[in-house]
DNA sequence: AATAGGAATGTTATACTGTAACACGCCCAG
DNA sequence: CTGGGCGTGTTACAGTATAACATTCCTATT
């Protein structure tokens, strides 16, 4: 699978999360309503991370609900299914990439052209007696495509 | 040095962060400011994050300005200079228990009784060709203490 | 000692992020 | 055909954070 830094075929990459979702969904008798299919459309036309409020503004415009809560709502059941996370680090979203396929997702961030890869976590912080149950590990940095642009680094 | 989640002299652990901060500032011409300086302490009060309008509550009672920009701007020093950590999840804030000793540092927050133990990140997510900067870990779980009381882990 | 310039503080105002609580509609299990 | 759960929508509000500007305080020179 091609990571978000790679060029690749995205309209491929949309359709074929989007079509593992579905599936799960059907597999687990997930209601994937109209809002919650949207949000992660959405979420899927870019490898940004987009907040709550730039998700919710596109909604509006579509006829969804224009409260906060309907955007949350959907954020929330997809990441409690896995379908979505948040960069704590953004306070922002993003669709999963690999979804059902990880546990323990880790986030590669490019300061400058915002754009998220996801990767597995290899390994967390321990301490012998402390009982592990949700591990958040985001790194920010220059993707290399950023990197190789004249600008340089800065 | 004793971590969080055991029991330890906690005034001989403030004092000695606080020694160690004020020794930092007077070597790098840093002003630790009477602001500054209090709200290290008040990060030293607990192992247990807070948040930034929790501090300031803290500061209008004593006289110092009663607007969020004096309590995030004391912090931004702080974290700038590694005397005080943001936990990213919890959008709250903690002293440094370990200045000048590491680059990268992880936190294992306990969800019964919020205290949070600072480690060394060992190792973090990376992917061939991206510049890391800056490195966020923060593990969710329960802590040896609330482990071992009856209630056990719910 | 006088003073210019930057750093720190303080204020107002506002932007951004997130949730509580309740009303309504849909659907399906009894 | 109904009642209860779930999903949606709304209002209202709580919590987090920053922009912009005025003022004061240092301090590094004259």
């Amino acid at each position: 699978m091609a990571h978000s830094f790679e060029p690749h075929d995205h309209t491929n990459c949309q359709a074929a999360v989007l079509r593992t979702v579905v599936e799960t969904c059907e597999k687990n008798g997930l209601r994937l309503t109209p809002v919650r299919r949207r949000v992660l459309e959405i979420l899927l036309e870019t490898h940004q991370a987009q907040s709550a409020y730039d998700i919710l503004d596109t909604l509006k415009q579509e006829g969804f609900g224009a409260a906060p809560p309907v955007a949350y709502r959907a954020l929330d059941f997809l990441q409690t299914h896995g379908f979505a996370h948040k960069i704590e680090t953004r306070n922002a979203y993003v669709a999963c990439t690999a979804p059902g396929e990880h546990h323990d997702p880790a986030f590669l961030i490019c300061r400058k052209c915002n754009t998220v890869a996801e990767t597995e976590a290899a390994g967390h912080p321990a301490m012998p007696g402390f009982v592990t149950e949700q591990v958040v590990q985001e790194v920010e940095g220059i993707c290399p495509n950023c990197l190789s642009e004249t600008s340089q680094y800065l």
